[in-house]
Parts: C-alpha cells; sequence; structure tokens
DNA sequence: GCATATAACACTGTATACAATTTACACGGC
DNA sequence: GCCGTGTAAATTGTATACAGTGTTATATGC
C-alpha cells in the first residue's frame, strides 16, 4: 500500500471527493464517458477504488451508469435544472416552517453574526467565495431542522447545482444577502408563512436568473480550461 | 464469465439488489458487519462486485459504512423513523400541491380506476401486498409532479421505511385506503390546501401509529428466521 | 481473578490479470 | 459515395492474490 494511513482519511474517500469536484466543476463534458485507466492514472491508484468511488458518485447523481458501458458525465438540460431547484425550494420552504417553531433565540442570533460578519459584499470577494457564503446560509438553516436527511438531501442539491449558482453569482452579487437578511427577519417573528413565502421568492428568483444566464451563455461553460 | 449476458440486467445490478432486499427487510441485525467473503459467497460472486453494490447502497442510506472496518446494517431508533416520515411528509406535500396544477383529468381518472380496482380490501390480501399498493398510490401520485429527483427520493425513502410500513400494515388494514380516496377526492376539487392537510395529517398518523407500534413490539422483529 | 501485553487470526483495501464486451476502423459490396 | 460486415484495439467486468489493519484469543504478571 501506498503511505501509511492518515487516520480517517481513507484512499476512496480522496478519490471520491476528486472525482466529486470535477463533476461538479463540469471538468468532465456532458455525456463523455469517463475513462477509468486513464482517470485512475491520474489519481494515482488503480481501477478498484476508483470504480468503488464511481459507484457512489452515481448513486448520489453526479455522474450516470450504464450497465457495459461505464460512468458517464451527467447530461445537464434546463429541465434538470428546474428540478432541482423546485426540490430546494419544496425542502427549504418546509425547513424554514420548522425553524421558525424549532429554533433557540440563540441559534437565530448566531445566524445574525454570520450576516453581520460576511456582509454586505464589499466586492472584494470571488464568486466561489460568496457561492460559499450563500450555500453556508442555507445549509445551516436546514441545520437547524435537525433533520440529518432533509440535510444530507440539500447538501447533495447544492452540490449538484454548485455550478449553476456560480454563474448566478457572477451577475448578481448583492441580492443574495439582503433577501437573506429578509429571510432572517422573518423568523425573528416566528412568522412561518412570511418565511415560507420569503424563502420561496428567493429561490423562484434564482432560478429566473439561471435560466437566463444558461440561455445566453451556455456555449461558455464548456470552452477549453474553464 | 458466468454466463452469457442476459441483457440489461448486471451482475452488479442483482447483487444490489439482493442485498437491497435483505437491507430492507432487515435480515441483517442493527449494527452488524457485513462478512464480505460470507455474502459474496452466498450471492455467488467475488468481492469486486459486491463492493460496489455495497457502495451504492452505502451512498443510498441502506446500509453505513465506516473505513477500516467495513459495512454495518443501519442503526435504527425512534429518532430515524421520525426524520424519515418528516421528509415524506414534506414532499408529499409539496407534491399533492402540484399535482393539483399539473395534473390532467384524464390522469386523476387513472388513478381513481387504481383505488376502485384495488380496494376495498375484502380481507384476503397479505400485508406485503398491501404494502405495495399503498407504496404505489403515493409513488403514482409523485410521478405526477414530473420531478424526477422527488420521485426518486421518495422511493428512496419508502424502500428504507418499508419495514415500518409493514408493521403498521398488520394493524390497520382498512384505513389507509379511505384516506387514499379522501386525498383523490381533494384533487378532483383543485383544493390546494385540503389535499396537502389532508396528506399530512394522513402521514401523521402513520408515524404515530408505527411509533406507538415500534414501542410494544419492537423485540419481535428480530426474532429467529425474519 | 483481573488487567494487560502479545500473538494468531480474520477481514478489509487495493493492485493486477484476464475474460467478455463494446467501440473504432478498414475493407468490400452496392 | 454510402452502408453493412468483419476484425483489431480499447475498455469494462470480475476473480484473485496479497498487503495492511482491526479483532480476538491466549498467555503472563500482578
Amino acid at each position: 500500500m501506498r503511505q501509511a494511513s492518515v487516520q480517517s482519511v481513507s484512499n476512496v474517500d480522496r478519490i471520491y471527493q476528486a472525482v466529486k469536484e470535477m463533476a461538479i466543476g463540469f471538468r468532465f463534458k456532458p455525456g463523455e464517458r469517463l475513462n477509468e485507466v486513464e482517470l485512475s492514472k491520474r489519481l494515482g491508484a488503480s481501477r478498484t477504488p476508483l470504480r468503488e468511488a464511481l459507484n457512489r458518485l452515481g448513486a448520489e447523481g453526479f455522474i450516470t451508469f450504464e450497465g457495459g458501458k461505464g460512468f458517464f458525465c451527467r447530461e445537464f438540460g434546463p429541465r434538470e435544472i428546474y428540478e432541482l431547484y423546485q426540490l430546494r425550494s419544496v425542502l427549504e420552504e418546509a425547513a424554514v416552517r420548522l425553524v421558525c417553531e424549532l429554533a433557540s433565540d440563540a441559534e437565530l442570533d448566531e445566524l445574525d453574526r454570520f450576516l453581520v460578519e460576511t456582509g454586505p459584499d464589499d466586492g472584494g470577494r470571488s464568486n466561489e467565495a460568496l457561492v460559499a457564503l450563500d450555500e453556508h446560509f442555507h445549509e445551516t438553516l436546514m441545520d437547524l431542522t435537525r433533520n440529518a436527511e432533509m440535510r444530507r438531501i440539500l447538501r447533495n442539491v447544492n452540490a449538484r447545482i454548485k455550478f449553476f449558482r456560480w454563474i448566478d453569482m457572477e451577475r448578481r452579487r448583492g441580492e443574495t444577502q439582503d433577501e437573506h437578511r429578509m429571510i432572517l427577519a422573518a423568523l425573528r417573528e416566528r412568522n412561518a408563512d412570511l418565511c415560507a413565502e420569503r424563502m420561496r421568492r428567493h429561490i423562484e428568483r434564482r432560478l429566473d436568473q439561471i435560466t437566463g444566464a444558461i440561455k445566453e451563455g451556455y456555449s461558455r461553460i464548456y470552452l477549453s480550461g474553464r
């Protein structure tokens, strides 16, 4: 074996993370077959652990699998994006209603602190950083539901739409955080209907912007190097 | 290789299905480690395809995985059941609202036909059959949302709670179908709020019954043989 | 008798070899 | 020129071997 186990970060996990990030960032072209030999060489491992990672990623929807053919980069059209955003909306609207009832004032304080510390945007942040902050807000909110399953699904969905969030963030840097503050304000009022409405609109607006962005700039996505 | 490919049903798929059904039916004891050598022998394959199947099942939440230790039967307490039912409730409540808007009259007719043909219960059906009908109703409803992601998640959740549905069905054979009919009636009225309310109560009642059943009969689950 | 160290065992993690299948390509017929 | 066919190369699917790690049983000292 290559190296002494560096505790808790197994080889498959490393490969899994690496390929996951490639899939998230669309370093593979949609529909492209993933060559196992080449990939495993590039990642410094044999095909066995690579295939285990690919099987996990397939089960999680990051890549697809066809028996006898192998693994492929997922195809992504407006339909798939819409479905994932709809799922997000359903989950987060329900989450915010639950959090309205469940969260302690202290937990909301902490969320508030996060928004204050990380905003408003002074223009000095990278898109990656802004996307990470956006994800962090939504995932922290979901954590407050205390429902591990819902958390797991939201994280999965967020990873799969990350690229499109990134595209969106390039154009609308400011709005996101304002809307987050409005959602928190509704949470403070413990007004479930208002929370849900604001969350729904928040996600809906993002989707509208992204479908727009996709239409005009889809080609840019797959340029060389990225 | 063992046999000529019988078209589209690969070996890993077969193993995957077999182990999945074992996990669903709790043929493994919670927390038990799955011995790969023994399992692979029992399924007539080597460890390689078995491990691929196990990785998929782990990613889907049917079993757990611990680096360096292997795969284990999931542990299941009231908390996990509650979370899965809450997730179900969130998904299906949203689904029924969507279906209220999206479904054609013809599609609702078909759902109606299904309910008429398969009910009311004459007492001659097995629990397995009743659970299958129950699942079928809910999954067909979810199909009408035309959202493949939400469909996928509901099917996953249903598989994971199947055993508890089965326990519940043993006691309350009749109510389920009545409630299904009431939900369909609300769909026909295109009354989204009423649909959502009935669906929410429907799932909530099931959860109440199951937590009750669990308390009094948990031990019976792990008796020999089944 | 109990705790601890240690050695034997069992099991997982990974590389590799080979079989089976798919894919690419060249050739020949139409 | 285009389509079908056959052959070769590439690629996936699986078995197996072995290394490394975790687990358990045994023996030893207190």
